[in-house]
DNA sequence: GTCTATACTCTGATAGAC
DNA sequence: GTCTATCAGAGTATAGAC
């Protein structure tokens, strides 16, 4: 309700920062109503009720987490330069999207998890920003299309089989790395195999 | 340990379809952790103890399903045929795979919920059955490929791709649906997408 | 076979000493 | 700021009446 105090030690800024590195940790493993507080205040290191004097609930906790997701989730499609070449544009965001489940896996997981349990805390969002880039996004690739500059297919559904392909990667992961066996670079192999995929798809035919 | 007394009266049998429809409603919305017994109870319209007569513990009741689960959901690509005629059989395995996942969504989402999670319960199911089937299907692929029949791509990533785009409207179809707004049927969608995707990936070029 | 009652543990959160 | 102690409620599971 009252906006937050900013002023904040420099013992509480790190504290901060380790409550929720551990928080998503476990909240990425088991879900918001399977994570305890007491295993968050474990892998933190801290006692459950210091942690308590952080953040006033468990719910605060994962909602400061969800809250800054979002928008990093985003900035790859945000980044996609209308002004640019259609198909170089196209394959550097499945590229970003694709290094964004490499190297930021529980992110990507709690997303995942959040969307499966029908997003209760994310509604909004999800109906507002999220809806609102994809929208105008799926504008410029009409554009590109009507220019004859990339094949004519669904926009949207295009920009789902990029999330759906790339986040597969990292909330997958471990019946990727069980099909694949070891001695394999999943992600390497993904970049690949997207790549020729989706410019397999796109270039105009003959 | 012992095995099951199979021999069950028509209302046993009855209770325990009940109760397994019921836990697979609790525990793709909430995860195996997440979900509770009073939940499952209430949902089948049956009392905490009298469900814990049907099965031993909450942990049966999850492995039951789980158990029951891959067989089903792998049969779609069980059923792609050596002999047919690849991309036919490709399309055709797609088409079942989206069938599967608009009409079992809550098996899809347990299933994704439980490898999201690291699999702790289904590891050696997918290291065993999946990974052979996996292995066993790739093969096709490439001799498909060799004679020169579709495209050469990776066989494995190709199967990923297929779960990843398939699973994803089952999974987060809350994301899907709102993103696309009303009036819209995403499987349709979905279906004729998918077949446009993987015709251009695997057909022969020029 | 089904219910009420209950044992016992875990979990989120608070109080208050230091 | 951090800890010990503790509470109230929810959770799994069992006992025993009917």
């Amino acid at each position: 309700m009252s906006p937050i105090a900013q002023p904040r030690s420099r013992i509480q800024q790190k504290n901060r920062e380790v409550i929720l590195d551990a928080a998503l940790e476990v909240f990425s493993l088991h879900g918001f109503r399977g994570a305890t507080l007491d295993q968050i205040a474990e892998v933190a290191g801290l006692s459950k009720p210091n942690l308590l004097y952080y953040f006033p609930s468990k719910e605060a906790v994962h909602k400061v987490l969800l809250t800054g997701l979002l928008d990093t989730w985003l900035d790859p499609l945000r980044a996609m330069d209308p002004k640019g070449e259609p198909l170089r544009e196209i394959l550097g965001y499945v590229r970003r999207k694709l290094d964004l489940a490499r190297d930021y896996p529980r992110e990507s997981r709690l997303f995942a998890g959040e969307i499966l349990q029908g997003a209760p805390r994310m509604r909004e969002a999800i109906e507002g920003d999220l809806r609102a880039l994809v929208t105008d996004k799926a504008r410029v690739l009409i554009r590109w299309m009507d220019e004859g500059r990339i094949t004519r297919v669904d926009p949207v559904h295009l920009i789902f089989s990029i999330w759906a392909l790339t986040q597969h990667y990292a909330d997958f992961d471990v019946q990727v790395r069980a099909v694949l066996g070891p001695g394999h670079d999943p992600f390497a192999e993904a970049g690949r195999f997207l790549e020729t995929l989706f410019t397999r798809l796109l270039s105009l035919g003959p």
